[in-house]
DNA sequence: AGCACGCCGACT
DNA sequence: GTCGGCGTGCTC
């Protein structure tokens, strides 16, 4: 055998004065963003040359029946081409057509999705049209125009040719305004019907072009300007250390951990203001629920150029602000997760707030997290990264403790205001049946409600219903019982009397009594917003209630309405599920009721703790806003789990410092990495025979490859049925980065579809049912 | 995803 | 012998 390396010296690349025709050719790359996907090389015919450019669309024949695509051109490909081994430059279709004049997407976003497609496992012409909206795609809102200008000819010598007195006033009027003419505008000026203006451009004397214009802008509402606060120590040297970073133009990356109250947003806005000195965008990412007017208005009320980008834009004012950020009219763009693809002609500062929220993670393909594409992105144009929240995910703090970010405590409040007394309800019951009727709101909530509400506050109460699952816990001393391969509460089935883990499937009998104490009553929970709300207006008859869930929310605007009407203090309640944890600021919510904290803290996922914590004390931030201080009671089973402990206590470090153990022993995120498998379908036993049939593919793969990899699962997903498909799922678990993608990319090939069966791979789940 | 090829059973 | 079932594989 030769060696490759050699063998390469002779065979490829001759001489330049040795090309001939056959050598010298020129291709397309192109992807689509639909089955098949690609990519696929395409030729270039000579009179599109000059158009097909990289990031442009074209249309393209495709199969045996030339059946014309729609793809985007992602690379050019010349002989000198790193790749150009890769082209059969002999048998290539040629380029049908070229769709944009521009292209859609610039080399550092197309690079960005590049990383997005491989890392996520997602086709990159998906990705594209997730970077690119389509409203933008589409011209949306844009019109193609006619306009009119007089022949230059005739304009030097308005005798030169024969004009009625008619034709001579109207070419008159074009030439005594500098502004361009449409043939309705120049009629009505004149004073005429588009007539004569026809005849006059059939004789060549008035020229027209077509021009795609703005129907119309889509400002946001200017707000009075406000001046810059003092900082505080704290803030300032956070400041100090960004602006650092600004000014040398590197990327960094740095976790403002920062308790609700500590000025977070003002630190923002004054390193912004330093970025958009220096003549660059700064892109502020929030969780979509968060992008209440209140958001923007800050924003507003301290940059004259602000765009906001969120989901409940129609697809015309998206595109407008899309095409103002991508022409450089913009300073801030404030937006949920897909506005970190915000095409900024020059980026200069990154915002991730509220970074442990899980709405950054998109949850369909690409699966990507925000955070993650942040960092690329950051790292990719040399600007800092400020990844913002009082409760980061264990992820960041994890990569702030060793190094790879760095931390910015701010640890006191603008106002000095102390933080809200959290305080628990223990749910047990102490005399097993003493309370003979389960009501959702214990007595104590009850009395604390009634006294806020005669003092003239306003009360929040969360409800945390993504509790589904039925697990086994104890009705006296709360204990849940969990797997002890995968530290996940085992969910009941009482189909079989079994309890089961739906990572692994590890399977046990229901159990006849608690494992801890002996109490024989287990008991399985369940209860929905639209309860409570029946409830909660039977105990409080006279009060105004709001209820805040995705199922009251749906309509476009209805967020703002429910909660303008709870600012004004029309409606006393409000009730809702995580929705309203979420940076609501009322400064007159004296009391915050967490109706039941158990339901996140043992749903079958590994970061139900994290999340939990996450939720009561964000919660419990809604509350001590005003001068009045404020109280947050939380109903529990499991009042001694640190992740209540914790959150009553404000204390994030000590949460950390308890739950990366936790991860670490059984290999989860931070410390592993993880994908998760979700296959579906109408037949359970067919969707299950394709879960096991991945399985096998994935673990052939991983050992072709030598690559250390565990495939957890197959089991049934938490939610065994969802819309009518059959759900099973299987885990993913690795060390090394980029294991799971060469390995599913492997497996790939060998796994054979099966008809009305789809399955997903989501890299580093967030959503684990 | 679409579309053609291809290899078996029911017809003019 | 031909029409047509849908299983398999490819699309630059």
């Amino acid at each position: 055998m030769p060696d490759p390396k050699q063998s390469s010296l002779f065979e490829t690349q001759p001489d330049p004065w040795q090309l001939d025709d056959q050598d010298d050719w020129l291709a397309a790359r192109i992807v689509f963003a639909a089955p098949p996907f690609g990519p696929y090389d395409y030729s270039i015919p000579a009179e599109l040359e000059s158009s097909v450019k990289k990031g442009v669309r074209v249309i393209v024949p495709l199969g045996r029946g030339n059946r014309t695509m729609t793809g985007y051109c992602i690379d050019i490909m010349t002989p000198s081409h790193p790749d150009a081994a890769t082209v059969k430059p002999n048998r290539l279709k040629p380029i049908s057509r070229v769709v944009d004049a521009k292209p859609l997407i610039d080399e550092k976003l197309l690079k960005l999705s590049h990383q997005i497609a491989e890392y996520y496992i997602s086709p990159l012409g998906t990705v594209i049209e997730t970077v690119v909206p389509v409203g933008a795609r589409e011209n949306s809102g844009t019109r193609e125009m006619l306009f009119l200008s007089v022949d230059p000819e005739v304009a030097r010598d308005l005798d030169s040719v024969k004009l009625t007195p008619l034709q001579r006033n109207i070419i008159e009027t074009m030439l005594g305004s500098n502004q361009d003419w449409t043939p309705g505008e120049l009629a009505e000026t004149v004073g005429c019907t588009q007539g004569p203006i026809s005849t006059l451009r059939r004789k060549g004397h008035i020229l027209s072009s077509t021009r795609r214009v703005q129907q119309k802008t889509h400002e946001i509402q200017p707000e009075a300007r406000t001046e810059n606060l003092v900082l505080n120590v704290e803030q300032q040297t956070a400041l100090d250390a960004i602006a650092k970073s600004i000014d040398a133009e590197e990327y960094k990356t740095f976790l403002v951990h920062g308790i609700t109250g500590s000025g977070k947003t003002e630190v923002y806005i004054r390193a912004i203001q330093q970025v958009v000195e220096y003549g660059r965008q700064a892109i502020v990412l929030v969780p979509e629920i968060s992008l209440t007017p209140q958001t923007r208005r800050r924003f507003r009320a301290r940059f004259d150029r602000v765009a906001v980008l969120h989901s409940h834009l129609t697809s015309v004012q998206r595109a407008w602000h899309w095409r103002q950020i991508a022409e450089g009219n913009v300073q801030v763009i404030i937006g949920a997760r897909s506005a970190v693809f915000a095409p900024t002609p020059r980026l200069g500062l990154i915002v991730l707030d509220e970074e442990h929220d899980a709405s950054f993670k998109q949850d369909n393909t690409p699966r990507y997290h925000a955070r993650d594409v942040a960092q690329w992105r950051a790292e990719s144009e040399n600007v800092p990264l400020l990844l913002g929240s009082a409760t980061p995910s264990l992820e960041s703090w994890h990569k702030a403790q060793t190094g790879q970010f760095k931390t910015l405590s701010l640890k006191n409040r603008v106002l000095d205001l102390p933080l809200p007394d959290v305080a628990t309800i223990d749910l047990r019951t102490d005399v097993a049946g003493m309370r003979k009727r389960f009501s959702p709101i214990h007595q104590k909530l009850r009395q604390e409600m009634a006294m806020a509400l005669s003092e003239g506050g306003q009360v929040i109460l969360l409800l945390n219903r993504r509790g589904f699952s039925t697990r086994i816990q104890c009705p006296s001393c709360g204990k849940v019982e969990y797997c002890p391969d995968c530290s996940i509460p085992l969910t009941h089935h009482v189909e079989g009397k079994k309890a089961v883990c739906h990572y692994c499937d590890h399977t046990i009998p229901e159990p006849r009594r608690c494992s801890d104490c002996g109490n024989d009553a287990i008991r399985f929970s369940g209860l929905g917003t639209q309860r409570l709300e029946a409830e909660v207006a039977k105990l409080f008859p006279d009060v105004e209630i709001a209820r805040m869930d995705t199922d009251t929310m749906r309509k476009r605007g209805s967020h703002e309405k429910a909660l303008s009407k709870f600012r004004d203090g029309e409606t006393k309640i409000l009730l809702g599920t995580q929705m309203i944890a979420k940076g609501l600021d009322f400064p007159n919510v004296t009391l915050v009721g967490v109706v039941n904290a158990d339901t996140s803290l043992h749903l079958p996922d590994f970061r139900a703790a994290e999340r939990t914590f996450g939720l009561v004390t964000q919660v419990a931030g809604r509350t001590g806003r005003g001068e009045r201080g404020g109280r947050v009671l939380v109903q529990t089973f499991s009042p001694e789990n640190p992740a209540i402990v914790c959150a009553t206590r404000h204390d994030y470090v000590n949460f950390a410092s308890g739950e990366l153990p936790v991860r670490e022993e059984f290999n989860y995120p931070p410390y592993g990495k993880l994908a998760r498998i979700v296959v579906r379908g109408e037949v359970m036993a067919k969707a299950e025979q394709m879960a096991e049939h991945i399985a096998e593919c994935i673990n052939e793969s991983a050992d072709e490859l030598e690559l250390q990899l565990c495939v957890i699962g197959p089991s049934a997903a938490p939610l065994e049925k969802l819309r009518g498909l059959y759900r099973f799922h299987m885990l993913i678990s690795t060390i090394e980065t980029n294991t799971i993608q060469r390995v599913v990319t492997r497996a790939q090939t060998k796994i054979r579809e099966m008809d009305d069966i789809q399955w997903i791979v989501d890299v580093d789940p967030y959503n684990m049912v």
